[in-house]
DNA sequence: TCATAAATTGCATTCGAATGCAATGTTAGG
DNA sequence: CCTAACATTGCATTCGAATGCAATTTATGA
């Protein structure tokens, strides 16, 4: 590109500091405001001048400062997705679409992983001072952190999370619907002693499904219903199914697991722990439908998030309120998707 | 806090915009260096203005725009995290490892997933605009990538890849010794006729346990091991068995899998559709050490890769080549740990 | 008590790109 | 060929915080 070296004149693409657009406005000889118009679309630049900039900043490596921009425009492009624990099987897929959504939306993601539910404080002053655009939270927030939100004019979507004393927008799997769906097929295949494996209370999520669960069971006709659990770990389904069994009165008919894991555990604890083989002694459901859902050696009978749906609607919710700030709040409830294995005799 | 509402002086604590530092200024009665100052550790001042600005600051809800505050300084406390897919179980872990180290670290994550491989080349037009102040990528780059890291200052770590071509940091778990430890094991178990099944042709960490398994093998005097495979999936794991057995001559004695989930997949495929339980007919060994490898299901033989450690590592050798641009490169590698399952017959 | 050193503070400038406005240059119509 | 209408371009300012330097205040020591 640069030719033979020419002592007096060489190319400063390897000088310490990055090209800015004076670098590229004086190697082309136009003013900055050129360059800057260059690099927007649909500003007014004739071509011959587009030509000369591009070449000049082709030949420097410039490459527009971002944090420069975000300064004088007061937009980040940033936004920040809050998501409590990664390690949940479920939320990696979620995380994966939202970054490849939001990535080709033009929106880069600032990330943040909560291991306490309760670190939300600090991470939200970690995130007020990058002026993100907008943030995707799958973390418990309070009423007073939607209310900051409010206060600062940043658009928040909830995922999968959402606080009925105020109004947000959010995405959510249909959880009510999902555990009746649930219920009625093993129902219908003639179970009726039932037991609930929850997840953390302070889920809420977990809360919903076990509510739901024990509801649509008492409108069943069935009461006393054995709840046990309290994460939404292997660990968890495991434990509590020997804790059941020791309780004494025999296995239950069924078991309602917090999620796909819960559910894992639990099954191999029947199998393992008291040689108890779904879906012939006994009938294990879950929730998510994450991969190992399928695994030969589970093959759960479970809801599937729709992801890819619920991802594509906070992602394009949350760009809307970025563009028209005074979009109304909305909830989208999307139903989850019967996945019926041979974890559980199940009729649908 | 503004006690009974005076009309003509309302704090503008809802007004519009965001808090600058001069609104802080003007409210305290000082000037905005003064504010800057406050806000600075080590900076010099007086207690009576560090408790007037931040009395003002509190008030008016003040938070230092991050975005000026890195054009100026030329530090954007941003570290890019490059990943290349998120849907491998063993990356969720790393991700929240290294979000929540470097979160601790004061610095904030931009994340980036790429889908294919070759992707690398667009996500990085994305990262460079934000001037980050270092990349921690988990992603395969090409020497040509990494030049261009050279040539823009900008730290990179690589996180379980490296380039030989060129001198990068690195942190890596050692394939190489951890495919010798499973080999051997299974070598002194008696077991004389291999199989493997491989990971992704373009994953370099794959490709390395693939050739270390054969290397390992041929010192042993095994030859002619069947190699099958190309992907890190489930069913990778599940159809490459059901090749091998369909290729006849019986099954092998051991079967070396590219990672966790694979061997996973394998060991499905071998009860399922052909009847072989491990460790009794058949040992399956897998890399990673993921949670689902211990489930009782499975209760895989594989290596344990030390995440903490080396999530620990890659994060402070970034931010030491952010302190200190001169820091020679560094590869740090790991042995993995060895943690033995029903999967396999194995004597350590 | 007074001069001098040290600690604070404010002023003015800087970081790099975007943009309103005015000053040019171009094109089209008469 | 001339002028109005339009398209380009440059100038100067702006975003919000940090910082070198000078001015001011305070502390120190003789």
């Amino acid at each position: 590109m640069a030719g033979r070296a020419r002592p007096d004149k060489v190319v400063p693409i390897t000088s310490g500091r990055p090209v800015t657009s004076y670098d590229v406005a004086r190697h082309a000889g136009v003013s900055q405001s050129a360059v800057s118009r260059c690099f927007k679309p649909g500003a007014s630049v004739s071509k011959k001048m587009r030509a000369r900039v591009m070449a000049a900043a082709e030949e420097l490596g410039y490459e527009p400062n971002a944090i420069a921009r975000s300064l004088i425009t007061r937009r980040s492009n940033l936004i920040a997705v809050l998501i409590s624990n990664l390690t949940n099987l479920y939320y990696p897929e979620v995380l994966a679409e939202l970054t490849q959504r939001l990535s080709a939306a033009g929106v880069r993601v600032l990330l943040f992983t909560l291991s306490r539910e309760a670190e939300a404080d600090e991470v939200l002053q970690q995130v007020w001072p990058y002026r993100v655009d907008g943030v995707i939270a799958s973390a418990q927030l309070s009423p007073a952190h939607v209310a900051e939100f409010e206060k600062r004019s940043v658009p928040l979507v909830f995922y999968n999370r959402y606080l009925n004393s105020v109004s947000v927008s959010s995405v959510c799997c249909d959880q009510e619907d999902g555990v009746r769906q649930l219920i009625d097929g093993l129902y219908k295949a003639g179970h009726r002693k039932y037991a609930i494996i929850a997840g953390p209370p302070d889920s809420v999520v977990g809360v919903e499904r076990k509510t739901a669960a024990l509801e649509r069971l008492e409108e069943l006709g069935l009461e006393d219903v054995p709840v046990l659990g309290e994460d939404y770990s292997y660990e968890n389904g495991f434990n509590s199914v020997n804790e059941l069994m020791a309780a004494g009165g025999g296995p239950p008919h069924a078991v309602i697991c917090a999620n796909d894991v819960v559910a894992i555990g639990a099954l191999d604890s029947f199998r393992v722990n008291h040689g108890l083989v779904a879906p012939r002694d006994i009938s294990v459901v879950g929730f998510d439908g994450v991969g190992p859902a399928s695994w030969k050696s589970y093959d759960l009978t479970t809801i599937r998030q729709p992801v890819r749906r619920m991802t594509e609607a906070a992602v394009s919710m949350l760009l809307s309120m970025i563009e028209e700030p005074e979009m109304p709040r909305e909830k989208r409830v999307f139903s989850g998707i019967l996945r019926t294995g041979s974890s559980a005799k199940f009729v649908e």
